[in-house]
RNA sequence: GCCCAGGUGGUGGAAUUGGUAGACACGCAGGACUUAAAAUCCUGUGGCUGAAUAGGCCGUGCGGGUUCGAUUCCCGCCCUGGGCACCA
């Protein structure tokens, strides 16, 4: 019957390289929290896990040809023993792994519930292609445009992919973030990376032929401004419509782009590159001809992959028309386009535009979309900077894809696309051993060469099929493992609905920035389609995580990140071992603020080291231990448990270390203290330092753990000054303090500021124009 | 190029409904203890000036602005970190 509290930490990747200094920043942290809650008289639940497929344990395998599973569960048993070295208070029962099969074979589960809701899909999409591996590369893989492995040139190879429809929760991923409380800058970025825009798509006719061409734009009412149009490189049309004069040019153009990786076409932005086509669309507001162009910086992936160029009012198109020296025709008043496009859309008035010509351009996109529509020339449309979610990998270690492909079915119309699912009651489809990890020449997973595993019987029919060989991305295991905490061993259902009720969902979950806008974003749709296909009970509400916060990096000495290539990795088992596992995490808790990047220094390691020690020595005889201490000490001891709480709560825990700091350097300047203070200061210190608290706890003659103890209360009371300084200020310059009361008027204070030496001298001749008084805080003269 | 953060002493940082800039810690300097060193303890420590723990001036990335008063708010830049899919 007490309240639930499920605080979670994004379980690691257990790499062969161990631990990370980085990992227990953000562990340390919600083990402070998790320990003062169950001192608040909390069920906290507080567990741990491991995020165990990957490309790198593939890698591995690949290099020495250990099996992926072996490799993992080494690393899993390193990773255990140094996690329990820095006492984190996880619940060691309800560790799961994503590669265990018990596990994976709810991961499978989940997608096959996708694609009966019609959220998965196969469709062509482009990958990267090592022409020399010949074999599909992860964008991680190419540097620079080469492939990391062989330095040969990668080009994109459209391929036939898995994907999930995460587009169509787009507009429920942006509204319910009101519903949850995450730092604002992580809801920022979730919003810009959904991107969501209204705008109106457009039919241009093609000159000369029957086919159209449909363009995207937010800005209709630069319509009659559109001088020129580009399509990207991987336009389906473009074949079609080039003109044979211009045949060569654009297909040495389109092969070019295909080498550009993503980011040289971003990188390559400042000078802009295109070739004519040869061929024209009609404007269908005015007639007027229009040449179609064809540019790297027109993204098939967003919109309809073609745009109307504006180059008055759109810098991109300005650039672009500058260099192909293509027309510019101002239809938005109010900027000079001599230099500059002129893009502003809160004012501006339509000139050039026929019938719109005076119209706002709020109201002119508003006239010429609805005119479009009533002449069937275009509608109003919605548009995502989010795409939807490629879910196949052409890799060995992941969970295989439950589907099956069969011709019979396609031919009877028994599977529209020749897809079948595995029934559930053969899940899990195991992961079969295969004796080369390496991705066959055509670029298919290791999988599709084991025969006697793709060759299967088909499940509806009965008749030969074969199995999909794709496997999933490592974030598929990582997007649901929040909720098998609940229920881990579970074999009816990914969690029973119990447990789900009563644990669902996170009320606080912290992790690092860089997973905002992927696993947070990819989570929180999976949780939703889980909840509306009611695999989670309605009560426990449409969002997964109530509270997400994130913690910085830990960067190497030099603020560079910490590699092996660098040769600044610091190994947190040296440092637990020369300094212990308190020290350790008190550091990484005092060395700066929690949401920020943060170099390491070791030397920062020593002053917590001789804090710890500072307080054992206090708790042994270093100061005299009294019936009652100082009243100074009795307030200072109320105000550090109201700070180090309320600092627990925001997560400025360097500031509650500091002020604890502070507090034993208050008590040995004393050189006494009492049991209240010693008794109150071990309890605020021990989600801290949990291991000296209880030792000295122990020490003290207590027989229960002191982590089973109340959280002190602070006394209201205690922790207010009577008296206060008051700053005088002459003119906004710090001039004086004066011992005043809390509670002092102005005019009292204006007697007793004027009484100073100090500020009379500044006053002496000066006429007082005006007095600023900040009660409790200061007393400002102006002359 | 786009989105999100950040920039304060020799170093990590503290302080924001605008109100004493530099808490706490490291480092450094001086001292105590020691045959000596380490450890520990004490004192000092933003810069310039000054005999001064008297006073003065400067000082929170840069340039402007608002204000009695700006690290904090506004405008324009520069630099660093995280993310990226040129988002029309």
């Amino acid at each position: 019957d007490k309240e639930k509290f499920y605080c979670l930490i994004e379980f690691p990747y257990p790499s062969g390289e161990g631990l990370h200094v980085g990992h227990p920043r953000s562990y340390t942290a919600l083990d402070i929290l998790a320990r003062k809650r169950r001192m608040q008289g909390y069920n906290v639940l507080y567990p741990i896990g491991f995020d165990a497929f990957g490309l790198p344990s593939e890698n591995y395998a690949i290099k020495t040809g250990i099996h992926p599973a072996i490799t993992t569960e080494k690393n899993i048993k390193t990773f255990t023993q140094q996690l329990k070295s820095l006492g984190f208070s996880f619940d060691w029962e309800r560790v799961i792994s994503t590669t265990d099969p018990q596990y994976y074979k709810w991961t499978q589960w989940i997608f096959l519930r996708m694609y009966e809701h019609g959220l998965a899909y196969k469709t062509k999409i482009p990958i990267n292609w090592c022409l020399s591996c010949k074999i599909g590369l992860a964008n991680e893989e190419v540097v620079n445009g080469k492939c990391e492995r062989c330095g040969g040139p990668v080009e994109k190879r459209e391929k036939e992919q898995w994907m999930l429809k995460i587009t169509k929760y787009a507009d429920r991923l942006i509204d319910d973030l009101e519903k949850v409380d995450y730092l604002e800058k992580i809801k920022t970025q979730q919003i810009n990376w959904i991107g969501r825009s209204e705008g109106a798509e457009i039919r241009f006719e093609l000159e000369g032929g029957d086919d159209n061409l449909t363009v995207y734009t937010t800005r209709p009412d630069t319509l009659f401004g559109a001088t020129f149009m580009v399509v990207s490189p991987e336009h389906p049309l473009l074949e079609k419509i080039v003109s044979s004069d211009q045949a060569r040019e654009v297909t040495e153009y389109v092969k070019q782009a295909k080498r550009k990786s993503d980011l040289e076409r971003s990188e390559l932005a400042k000078e802009k590159t295109g070739v004519f086509s040869g061929a024209y669309v009609v404007n269908p507001v005015n007639g007027r001809k229009i040449p179609i162009w064809v540019a790297d910086y027109v993204l098939m992936s967003y919109g309809t992959g073609a745009i109307m160029a504006v180059p008055a009012h759109d810098q991109r198109d300005y650039d672009f028309a500058k260099k192909y020296d293509l027309p510019i025709i101002e239809v938005v008043a109010g900027g000079d386009i001599s230099e500059n496009a002129y893009a502003d859309i809160d004012q501006g008035v339509l000139v050039n535009s026929g019938q719109f010509t005076g119209l706002t351009v709020s109201q002119a996109i508003i006239k010429i979309t609805q005119w479009l529509e009533t002449q069937g020339l275009g509608q109003a449309a919605v548009n995502y900077k989010l795409r939807d979610w490629v879910f196949s990998r052409q890799r060995y270690w992941g969970e295989p894809i439950p589907m099956v492909y069969c011709d019979n079915c396609k031919s009877t119309g028994a599977s529209k696309d020749g897809w079948v699912m595995v029934p559930e009651k053969d899940l899990p489809l195991q992961l079969p051993k295969v004796k080369n990890y390496e991705p066959t020449d055509d670029g298919q997973s290791p999988l599709a060469l084991i025969e006697d595993w793709v060759n299967t019987k088909c499940p509806k029919c009965g008749g030969k099929a074969r199995r999909e060989t794709d496997t999933m991305p490592n974030w598929a295991g990582s997007n649901w493992y929040f909720l098998r905490y609940l229920d881990p061993r579970n074999n009816k259902a990914l969690a029973g609905a119990e447990k789900l009720a009563y644990w669902a969902p996170v009320d606080w979950y912290n992790g690092g920035m860089e997973h905002t806008t992927l696993h947070l974003l990819y989570s929180r749709f999976v949780y939703k389609f889980l909840y509306d296909i009611g695999a989670i009970p309605q009560s426990c509400g449409s969002e997964p995580y109530l509270k997400r916060t994130s913690h910085g990096m830990i960067l190497g000495a030099g603020g560079e990140k910490m590699s092996k290539s660098r040769g600044n990795v610091v190994n947190p088992d040296e440092v637990i071992k020369e300094f212990g596992a308190d020290t350790f995490r008190v550091y990484e808790m005092f060395m700066g603020p929690f949401d920020q990047a943060i170099p390491w220094d070791t030397n920062g390691v020593v002053g917590v080291k001789r804090f710890l020690e500072r307080i054992w020595s206090i708790y042994h005889g270093g100061v005299e231990s009294v019936d009652q201490a100082d009243d100074s000490l009795l307030t200072l001891i109320h105000q550090t448990i109201k700070k180090v709480g309320d600092d627990i709560e925001t997560q400025d825990y360097n500031t509650a270390i500091s002020a604890m700091m502070i507090l034993t350097n208050k008590i040995i300047e004393l050189g006494r203290f009492d049991q209240e203070v010693a008794h109150n200061f071990l309890l605020i210190l021990s989600p801290f330092a949990p291991h000296l608290a209880e030792e000295l706890w122990q020490e003290m003659g207590f027989k229960k753990s002191i982590s089973l103890e109340p959280w002190p209360e602070y006394d209201q009371d205690l922790i207010k000054e009577q008296e206060i300084s008051l700053v005088v200020q002459v003119n906004g310059k710090f001039r004086d303090t004066i011992k005043v009361e809390v509670g002092i008027t102005q005019q009292q204070a204006e007697k007793i500021a004027l009484a100073s030496d100090k500020v009379a001298n500044y006053l002496e001749g000066k006429k007082i124009k005006n007095i600023i008084f900040v009660p409790g805080r200061l007393i400002n003269f102006v002359i």
